[in-house]
RNA sequence: GGAGGGAUGGCUGAGCGGUUGAAAGCACCGGUCUUGAAAACCGGCGACGGGAGACCGUCCGGGGGUUCGAAUCCCUCUCCCUCCGCCA
């Protein structure tokens, strides 16, 4: 949510910052007018606020004097009346303005390059070399299937498109690259291991922007109104909502959740294999930090991101995202994508993003400042990464001519020691 | 699911119709003392909104009601605790 003292003072530069991001400014101009119309009410109200309390406080001294006071009460019930009457109106006020603050996007960083789509996004750095084969690599469909890895057509039959079965080494290797980043995150980034609910009530969808704009896109229990997780980011950042921590800043926290996406807006897209599904599992970072170091904040977090790919030796590009391209609550947002010999292309398996104070106003999460008042802090989050697309790119990036795949060296041990997958017999 | 009890500032916790926006303690900030720190003592210290400001208003889990006036009385919802039942 944008504050709206930031859009009365500078509105040339919070347009600026949404016209970026392709989003239509003249939202703002609705914005002002309800805020306007609010404060004018609110002013006038006041005064008959005011005035009610101290006839009020009149009339306790009269009563205790022993002196009638039934003409005055009389004329203090018909203001108690008007204000009755201002109060329904301002509510509505309120609420209409809170309605439409929530409905506008978050403004893009000042470096966030132009462009509506995401064949506008920059190349920042690649890493690692894309391997070359003396075979026709084969996708990870195919690689999957041949080593029972996954079973496609079960996972299917449970519970429809876009669900998979991890079989035998392929569930083996979920959960050895579960427990492999979050004990990287933890023990050389200096994480805190969380382990949240994967369903979440409203104010927490609320809270980090997914409602109520994105609400198709999420599966919704409707006899608890509960929603289960797009990302732990949501009950990850929800953790402090409507609280003022007061642990010393940046807070770091990591977590392994499963995702789950109705993928609404991207029906009958990359319908096969593991690159876009309807439950998928992922490690998160989410750092609270010192709204004066956030963009510094943002950088070591993608380096950490980064990090859990150069550790497994996988070849990976990162890019800042164009205005177009940045997500509702971003103001800048890197992503980083592995790459697929099999797909031949690039695999987006994170996206680290600095929100600013946009999420910390929504779920009202504060911190000390140095003046010893609340402030909203700001909150940076990112994957650490997305499961799904990383066995992609090991299974098609380590695969011998014979079929089989080298594992990277550091999840080996997570493996139970075991460094190549083979076909089973 | 049944029966009771509870929700007050960053935290603990008094108050139960009228100088209570809220006692007290903790935490925090400033000062005295000290070589320094601790202790002790003195002072300050809730949030949000409006206003250039003096200042004004709102907020005692959420919503509604009674009243001239509600943290305080009534209704309702949510959450927490205790006991019983059920249960991976």
């Amino acid at each position: 949510m944008l504050d709206i003292r930031r859009i009365r003072d500078d509105l040339d530069e919070v347009r600026a910052g949404l016209a970026l991001k392709g989003a239509d400014p003249a939202v703002l101009d609705r914005v002002l007018e309800l805020d306007k119309a609010r404060r004018a009410r609110l002013t006038e109200m006041e005064g008959l606020k005011g005035r009610r309390n101290a006839v009020s406080k009149d009339i306790g001294q009269l009563k205790r004097s022993g002196e009638d006071t039934t003409e005055v009460q009389a004329s203090m019930r018909a203001l108690g009346e008007e204000i009755a009457a201002m109060e329904v109106e301002g509510r509505a006020n309120e609420e209409a303005l809170h309605e439409a603050l929530l409905a506008i996007p978050n403004t893009a960083h000042t470096s966030t390059p132009a462009g509506s789509d995401a064949s506008s996004n920059v190349l920042v750095r690649e890493h690692g070399d894309i391997p070359t084969f003396d075979f026709k690599p084969k996708g990870h469909v195919a690689l999957a299937e041949d080593l029972a890895l996954v079973d496609f057509a079960r996972g299917a039959k449970l519970s429809g498109a876009g669900f998979v079965l991890y079989t035998g080494t392929g569930a083996r290797l979920q959960r050895a690259l579960i427990q492999y980043m979050l004990d990287v995150h933890v023990t050389h980034h200096g994480y805190r291991e969380v382990w949240p609910p994967s369903v979440v009530n409203r104010e927490s969808m609320t809270g980090t922007g997914q409602l109520p704009k994105m609400a198709e896109d999420m599966y919704h229990v409707p006899s608890d109104d509960l929603y289960l997780i797009p990302t732990a980011e949501v009950p990850v950042t929800n953790i402090y909502r409507d609280e003022v921590i007061d642990e010393p800043l940046p807070l770091k926290l990591t977590a392994y959740t499963p995702c789950f996406r109705r993928e609404a807006g991207a029906a009958g897209k990359d319908t096969r294999g593991l690159i876009r599904m309807h439950q998928f599992d992922k490690v998160e970072m989410v750092k609270f930090v010192d709204p004066a170091t956030s963009y510094d904040e943002l950088e070591t977090l993608l380096a950490d991101a980064e990090d859990i790919l150069q550790r497994l030796e996988l070849p990976y590009r990162v890019l800042q995202l164009c205005g177009g391209d940045l997500s509702f609550a971003a103001a800048k947002c890197y992503d980083i994508e592995l790459w697929a010999p099999g797909q031949n292309d690039w695999l987006e398996v994170s996206s680290c993003s600095n929100f600013e104070d946009f999420q910390a106003r929504r779920a009202n999460i504060r911190h000390r400042a140095d003046n010893g008042k609340p402030q909203h802090l700001h909150t940076i989050n990112g994957s650490g990464v997305a499961l799904p697309r990383l066995v992609v790119a090991i299974l098609e990036n380590g695969q011998r001519a014979d079929g089989s795949i080298e594992l990277p060296e550091a999840i080996v041990p997570y493996m139970g020691g075991l460094s190549r997958i083979e076909r089973p017999s």
